[in-house]
DNA sequence: TGCATTCTTGCACTTTGTGTAGTTTCATGA
DNA sequence: TCATGAAACTACACAAAGTGCAAGAATGCA
């Protein structure tokens, strides 16, 4: 057995936990539902919701830590002779392939655009996920150095790496105010990233 | 007399509320000060605090709104036939001009300083500090949206400040966190800048 | 079964932040 | 100069987030 009973129930209540509260959250408000009611709902002390989750907010960001290690490993597993457009282009195939992946193998889809729609409109956890995708920036920016000692300096890494992010979370901001459906929300994201590609393919 | 003594007094009370705030959190950091620790040592009452501040965080971004505001004026007096690099220049000098003002005119550098410190190493701050430059960009791209209307779409715009503010702050951040002068601090910035405005400069 | 480990729970406590009502201070007009 | 209203400050009660600790319940293992 290679998961024990105890981990087996603990990752059942954490999981409990947090689509209880992503559910509770849709329905009230994310201000308006408290921890006690959370942990109410899943029948669960209050206490326990913060031996899992350090605060209220990181019940929405639980898998972003493996999530982030995937982007990081295409990134250290540069291949002989790719270039750096090549490469930021496969983390780019990578990040669009895995978050329509996890939409497909959730539970409930519903609960995706949920939480979606959570974490692009509260201001706190909009905080929470601008701090996240930073802290992730920098990871990326540190990697590429290693990978392109040559050609890269921290500085360049990070200018290059907070370009592209930025771009691409400019453009599917913009994309999500104007309401544009599915498929046109991924080509803005595309252009965003396009964009930002162009400054490094003519140097 | 164009400001009564009452609009001056309260601007007085919050002022020092400000600065005792930063002092105490420069000496003992931001969260082992609290903030009854700061109103006793302004010698308002604890209420008094969230009178003029919403939160304890907000204590550290005082004038942030107009700061923007100065910013966003310099998009929207965008000067006939000025292309779109040129504007973003001029907007980033703008920056740069009022940030070593502000630093001058202070009345206590040593602030100004443990300010920065404070920004940049304390989480909470950090993504306070992201969130509100996301609400900028995204009024920036708005703006230019209606100062280039026949060559900018909002994705497009937001796309283009995203990655050019993503790109200064991802310079200014690794600049920062190697420690370089203050002179090699403004270089490394304006890279990051040019690095971004290289791809508008190639169509 | 017995024992150690780990998860859960209950409880007391601190801190942030809100609502409200009362007090002081200031501006203004008779 | 004095009365009056508005604005700022204060005091107090309260809700919710989050921590620390000790006790209880479930699990793993011999």
């Amino acid at each position: 057995m290679d998961e024990s009973r105890r981990e087996r129930k603990k990752r059942q209540t954490r999981r409990l936990i947090a689509e209880t509260a992503i559910r509770l959250f849709g329905e009230r408000g994310y201000e308006q539902t408290t921890v006690a009611e959370i942990a109410a709902a899943a029948d669960v002390a209050t206490k326990t919701f913060f031996n899992h989750f350090p605060s209220k907010e990181d019940v929405l960001f639980t898998g972003t830590r493996e999530r982030n290690a995937v982007l990081l490993a295409v990134i250290a597993g540069r291949r002989p002779g790719e270039s750096l457009p090549d490469l930021l282009t496969r983390m780019y195939e990578k990040l669009l392939a895995d978050y329509r992946a996890e939409g497909v193998e959730a539970e409930d889809p519903e609960l995706m655009k949920t939480y979606t729609r959570l974490v692009m409109t509260v201001p706190a956890l909009r905080a929470k996920a601008l701090y996240m995708s930073f802290e992730l920036q920098k990871e990326i920016a540190e990697t590429l150095v290693k990978v392109y000692p040559d050609e890269l300096d921290p500085v360049g890494a990070a200018a290059v790496v907070g370009s592209v992010i930025g771009a691409v979370q400019g453009a599917a901001l913009a994309s999500m105010d104007l309401g544009e459906p599915e498929e046109r929300f991924w080509a803005s994201m595309r252009r965003g990233f396009d964009l930002a590609l162009r400054s490094l393919r003519t140097p």
